[in-house]
DNA sequence: TTGAAAGCGCTAACAG
DNA sequence: CTGTTAGCGCTTTCAA
């Protein structure tokens, strides 16, 4: 039942295990007769090898990790379709890992699949995670670590990412021009890079238009749907509540919308919104929303390339794989000015 | 630098392996001392067994696979969630394969997974698997597969799914009471078992409601979104379009919404559109789309423990797993009728 | 309580 | 061209 092997397929041809090892690798050093009947045999009892007797011996999995915060969001959905597709075309197999934005977790994660599991790790880091012992000790077992969106700036690596920076001041820049006087910023962490770009970006555009920055106009946001639609709530149903608002993740956007609806506040007539977002349905959501979108397919293709072309190499470089891929801001109708 | 092993942790305790590994399973036949020394070595080296070492003698892998047309796609993604929090919870890794919707992707993917890889597989199959060998092939090889959402109704094994007779019957039986009287049904198979049920309940209400059910009002779509936008474009440039729309299918919804926005045909006035979809911005879209809403997550959590109870039996049992988890019709703006 | 040794399925060096 | 053999890291009798 399980389990048809080359000492199997050895018995059966009356020859050594040896040789069907080699002519299952095209050995030139196995006749041909003797391939085609090894060829024969394997197809008709459907052997196929076992990947994990192979990678005791040879040192390589065949696998990599892909260590995510989150599946159920597009952005990550479509990150992982960019990685597949890449792992795929090298024979390569993808172990997912969510960390639910938890550091415990991820470090737990990285901890497991240390010895031997995976030949490397595809990296998008939780929004607690401040310091990073748990992945330079992956590194230092020999196993690279690609990072893609939320970067750890502080290791030396294959750093994919996007113009956060950019985004968070175009974002700004198109609010102030549509009227906007009192912008506030919803998002998850002070911590993650990204989000401290995209925050950067937000206030380097207020200061260029002599606005005001204030602490106050930033909404933190964490993985608990109940405590963001309070946090939001909360901000929206003051009088004076903001005229404009950029969600720096893609589901805070969402949630904005609820409660505006709730609170029956007109988007955009009383306030407007900019989102991160790479969601498909943004176009046809009421109003349609303006968006920030990444690249985020061709984000995951390029963190894999690059993870494949550092395990092509005898000695890691990481240098020059690193590089930044534009978003772009989609104006659409939540942020329109006229009405 | 790379793989700490139970044979350096001997050496350097001046044990044997056989006690080393004794001690790290905490095995009764060890002394309380040597375990401490043990432990303490391994922590302090930061070891971790090899885990194909491991499955190479023990015959576990501690993995499963999970095998799906898609995941950028919500049911899909939450469905991940499910199943992940059950293998987190059991200690295993999750490896995922996406056949995008084919056939050979999946008969490929299948082969692969067979010898050793997995301990067992919980898979959606693609919208054109018609007939199943490499499947059985699998099961015949000792790896229990699982079903859920899009099962093969003649393989024995535990299958999740949700009602979708029922489904299409109550979303049919919604628009007709909300006085459709062309109603046009979107899909994306006639061979899937998941698409014939929610067709078949579709027709019996028609019927229930002496409505004439026509071939031509099926539209069949796909994985290219180019096409499905031309055939959706193509149904809703007629002069007498359909006055009601069952998109079966979550992205099919989306893009109705976007052809009607282009017509300029206005939901609910002109069409009424239900959308299979567990898309969290359902009810921001513009207008807010009535959906039959899977529990998604629920039905991963199923599948996967359904998966592991097979796991922890001697002798495969089947049967008793399967269910059938209910589907919920949130009506919303875009089946209202006054207006 | 500990250790020696066989072996999981495969690969690769070396001999024939 | 084919076969013998050692060994990857681990578990598990069986002996000591």
């Amino acid at each position: 039942m399980a389990g048809v092997n080359i000492k199997m397929l050895a018995s059966k041809l009356n020859i050594s295990i040896a040789t069907v090892s080699k002519a299952l690798h095209d050995s030139h050093e196995i006749s041909l007769a003797t391939k085609q009947r090894v060829l024969a045999l394997a197809k008709e009892l459907n052997y196929v090898a076992n990947p994990y007797a192979s990678s005791l011996k040879g040192k390589s999995s065949k696998t990599i990790a892909v260590v995510i915060p989150e599946v159920a969001d597009s952005f990550f959905a479509l990150s992982i379709n960019g990685i597949e597709s890449i792992a795929q075309k090298n024979g390569y197999h993808v172990l997912i890992y969510l960390t639910h934005e938890s550091f415990s977790n991820e470090q737990a994660i990285l901890k497991v699949i240390q010895n031997g599991r995976v030949d490397g790790v595809i990296m998008s880091v939780s929004s607690e995670t401040t310091h990073t012992d748990h992945i330079q000790e992956l590194q230092q077992k020999g196993i690279p670590v690609v990072f893609f969106d939320r970067v750890c700036e502080g290791i030396d690596t294959v750093k994919i990412t996007t113009n956060d920076f950019q985004s968070g001041f175009e974002a700004t820049q198109h609010l102030i021009e549509c009227g906007c006087k009192n912008i506030s910023f919803f998002t998850i962490s002070d911590k993650l890079a990204i989000s401290q770009h995209r925050l950067e970006g937000h206030r380097q555009a207020l200061k260029d238009h002599q606005m005001e920055f204030n602490e106050k106009d930033i909404v933190f946001c964490n993985n608990d749907e109940a405590f963001n639609y309070e946090a939001i709530k909360n901000l929206m149903k003051q009088k004076k509540h903001p005229d404009g608002v950029i969600a720096s993740v893609e589901k805070l956007a969402t949630t904005f919308y609820v409660v505006c609806k709730e609170f029956k506040i007109s988007i955009p007539d009383k306030v407007k919104v900019i989102g991160f977002s790479n969601l498909a349905a943004a176009a046809i959501l009421n109003p349609s929303l303006t968006t920030v979108t990444q690249p985020a397919f061709d984000m995951g293709n390029a963190a894999a390339s690059g993870l494949f072309r550092i395990l092509g190499e005898k000695v890691f470089n990481y240098q020059e794989e690193s590089m930044v891929m534009p978003s772009a801001l989609v104006v659409r109708d939540s942020t329109s000015s006229g009405k």
